[in-house]
DNA sequence: CAAATAGTTGAATAACTGTTCAAGTATTCA
DNA sequence: TGAATACTTGAACAGTTATTCAACTATTTG
């Protein structure tokens, strides 16, 4: 069960990185992408986002949470760099760092309405 | 903070719903889709099945686990319809259920693999 | 039938995550 | 300057999750 080293005698060496999984180091920022999105209050302080750049205070009304609940999720958004934030005044302004995150939540939105 | 009637006062009433979020449902189904995918290890379970099925040792050599953490792993896939299930004998035979899952997971890779 | 193989399952535990609460900073306004 | 607004942050707590362990079922082989 602890073979890292040592080739598979099933299958010539050649054939077997073709359709490997990445690295360790990858496989990890893959699912901390995913964990970004695993949470249906998260998916919705993203939707927020979706027409337009919104203050925290605007988005707290449109996700009924509160300022320091939607504050830490901002964070954590900002931190994975799907969101970034504009400063005006005493206000910050939050909006989607780029279409990968409409793609990405418009592909689960279409797994799950289909079948 | 807790107004989910009236109609907000910024914006002709026929604009609010057309880039807006789904139904709490369908947000949460599609944070449990995420879920699934947000672990590393599960991550690289799929992965196992990218080329072809595999039974459950299989899966067990590949990823380095031990066969009991894999099954779990596998019936939260079997319960998320990501993968399928054979059996042959006292063998069970895991695939992909179908291409969705590489479409999410390549769209991850790439997401990460940008910028 | 008994032993071995292949996998499943439930309980326990340790680690992680989301929300709240209280206290903090930064900016504007009177 | 003092009060109000608009957040941010750290600690704590409750709930969730992944792995392990032990016990179990099902199938095959001798």
């Amino acid at each position: 069960m602890k073979q890292k080293s040592g080739k598979s005698n099933l299958m010539p060496a050649e054939h077997i990185a073709v359709f490997g999984a990445p690295d360790e180091e990858k496989l990890f920022e893959m699912a901390e992408l995913f964990k970004v999105f695993a949470d249906s209050t998260r998916i919705r302080v993203l939707y927020a986002m979706f027409e337009q750049e919104m203050n925290v205070s605007q988005i707290c009304e449109k996700v009924e949470m509160s300022i320091s609940a939607v504050s830490h999720q901002l964070r954590l958004l900002k931190q994975s760099r799907l969101v970034k934030c504009r400063r005006e005044g005493r206000k910050a302004y939050y909006m989607l760092a780029d279409d990968h995150v409409k793609t990405i939540i418009g592909m689960a939105k279409e797994h799950i309405e289909e079948d």
